[in-house]
DNA sequence: CAACTTTTGCAACAAAGTTGCATTCTTGAT
DNA sequence: ATCAAGAATGCAACTTTGTTGCAAAAGTTG
């Protein structure tokens, strides 16, 4: 096993290609949420817009990234960490923090999110918390 | 005052239309939060997609409605309650409910977001919380 | 390296959102 | 009730975002 991007596929039983090992390249480069723009720009290399689109699903589908709410329109990605090996559909129980100022999305792995009780009936799935406000590097 | 989604706009300090009464009234009248193409397909008379849009950025203005995250890249907008009358960019305290089964997103009003604790360094200006799952009504 | 499967790029499309400008509607003062 | 000034709307044109089908190219396995 070559690099980091090389051991995310095969471990989820991807075939290697450039596209993929760049797109985590720069997932895993940038620490940060990307959105497909970042991807399509980012990217040394340039690889289809489809293309993109259809490998971030795969990642997606195979628990490499995990999606984070936003109320721009704007989806946004973040790798899964290590200990997150479920195939399909699954979630980080982490807060999401986005900076009014450098406008980056952050994942805070060390905060989890805390339990809440809701009324009669409801049952719950998944729980997403964005935490927005300046971060640690722009006071 | 004729009836609420009247008083809303006063209240608010804007002009009424026909165009914004009717996408008031179909916020009352749903209970729950609307896409822009719930509302482009929702109004009995028809307005243009522009009007909306530019009707919808004005209610965020105004604080008459807020916008919930979303994963799916759709933004939804709920009517603010009574109490919040902050003009300009604020935020109800309550969590959001995201029905699997219905699709619909519910403002829960009586469970407001819990306290967390973030990193030092860390400031923190808005939390939004929205948990999926099943609804009431649907179980 | 050969066959078989998967992935990619292209084209074409659909949906979502924005901007400028002319026309129409609201409002507030007469 | 009327009218002028300002605000809102509709239209056209455009940009961005996301999707689908299919043929060509690349990856995988023996």
């Amino acid at each position: 096993m070559i690099n980091k991007s090389t051991e995310i596929l095969k471990n989820s039983g991807l075939s290697i290609t450039a596209g993929r090992k760049s797109i985590l390249d720069l997932f895993i480069a940038s620490g940060n949420a990307l959105a497909h723009q970042d991807i399509e720009y980012g990217c040394s290399e340039q690889f289809d817009r489809v293309t993109i689109y259809r490998t971030l699903q795969t990642f997606l589908d195979k628990g490499i990234i995990h999606s984070i709410p936003a109320t721009d329109s704007i989806t946004r990605y973040a790798l899964c960490n290590e200990t997150c090996t479920t195939t399909g559909h699954h979630h980080d129980n982490h807060i999401h923090f986005r900076c009014e100022q450098c406008s980056k999305t952050l994942c805070l792995d060390e905060v989890s999110i805390p339990v809440v009780k809701l009324p009669d009936g409801y049952m719950i799935h998944e729980i997403n918390m964005v935490v927005t406000g300046i971060c640690k590097s722009c006071r």
